[in-house]
DNA sequence: GTCTATAACCAGATAGAC
DNA sequence: GTCTATCTGGTTATAGAC
């Protein structure tokens, strides 16, 4: 492993708080995990509590998902889809964690941001605008962008904590979804 | 609060593992959940250990779950969607259950099988027959299969898990999704 | 069946030598 | 910065009176 002690250590705490919930982890873990000795305090001389610790995953998680941020293609819906679950994808063991720690997560606005304008992405403005110059047929809007926006999600979700078999391969997905919005 | 005392701890122990996951529920929180004195052991009276109420718990949500169940309505897309959004709806506290413990929850096959007979509800095969009887407009049935999947999971997901404010109501929901696979 | 009391244990956190 | 050793508090689980 490698990196400082510090980045083992989140390293370290990321993959077992997403796994397991911090609840389930003990410091003495982390410190097994980054490579010191499990039950001497050296994890203290990084940090100051677990709850720290945990501030500081999530902390960097955001960071590092904002720092990967593109534009959203502008080619089609197809694209746009797939894309929007890349980013999903990116933002894994961020989204497990929240889950994992409901609403006790640290930073808990950050990361409820972040996935807005995720899905900000996928609004109904936008269907709306391809309705109007008749790209698109003309349906609820707003209903439309909450079913595309769900299944993209569902898409991820269900594939993290239920193992679900997506069946489909993830283009095939996207495909299959522009085509349902887009005739 | 009603019912015998190991009901009243097995109610208390589904909100909060629901609520918190296992690990960070302790036999005291328990006990004083069901209106016993909290430390004294009366909660081993009942259960022989908290990872057996757990079994008990999840024990009890299936076999109510099975027994809730009713037959998907022949009617139309649109009412078919609306009674899954339902019926995930029943299982709430399951499916909190399930995504909290993990892979470590126990009786985890039982709920995964009624996970997976509540989709099959909403499988390629049906849609295939309404493709071919020109019922709907014939797509990738597989694709279409799962994007209506993950849209239903995804909606009920999100809102348990995301607070996320689904913008339009259940009905519209369903409306929406059953208008974009019907024409 | 529930209580008080307590044993045994483990996790979070600190002190001080190296 | 890491170690050994230890304190402290909380948690699981049991014993025995009522």
């Amino acid at each position: 492993m490698a990196g400082t002690t510090r980045e083992r250590l989140l390293d370290t705490a990321l993959a077992q708080f997403a796994a397991r919930g911090s609840e389930a982890v003990a410091v003495t873990d982390l410190e097994q995990g980054a490579g010191l000795s499990p039950g001497s305090g050296s994890f203290y001389r990084h940090f100051r509590s677990k709850e720290d610790v945990l501030a500081a995953v999530v902390d960097r998680e955001v960071e590092r998902a904002v720092a990967r941020r593109s534009t959203a293609p502008d080619t089609g819906l197809d694209a746009r889809y797939a894309w929007s679950l890349d980013n999903l994808d990116g933002m894994r063991a961020l989204i497990a964690l929240l889950v994992r720690e409901g609403g006790r997560l640290p930073h808990l606005d950050r990361v409820q941001t972040l996935l807005a304008e995720e899905g900000a992405h996928l609004d109904a403005d936008d269907l709306r605008a391809r309705m109007a110059r008749g790209e698109i047929p003309s349906r609820d809007a707003d209903a439309v962008a909450s079913v595309v926006l769900f299944a993209l999600v569902g898409h991820h979700l269900a594939e993290q904590f239920f193992g679900a078999t997506v069946g489909v391969d993830r283009a095939r997905f996207a495909a299959a979804l522009a085509s349902l919005v887009a005739t």
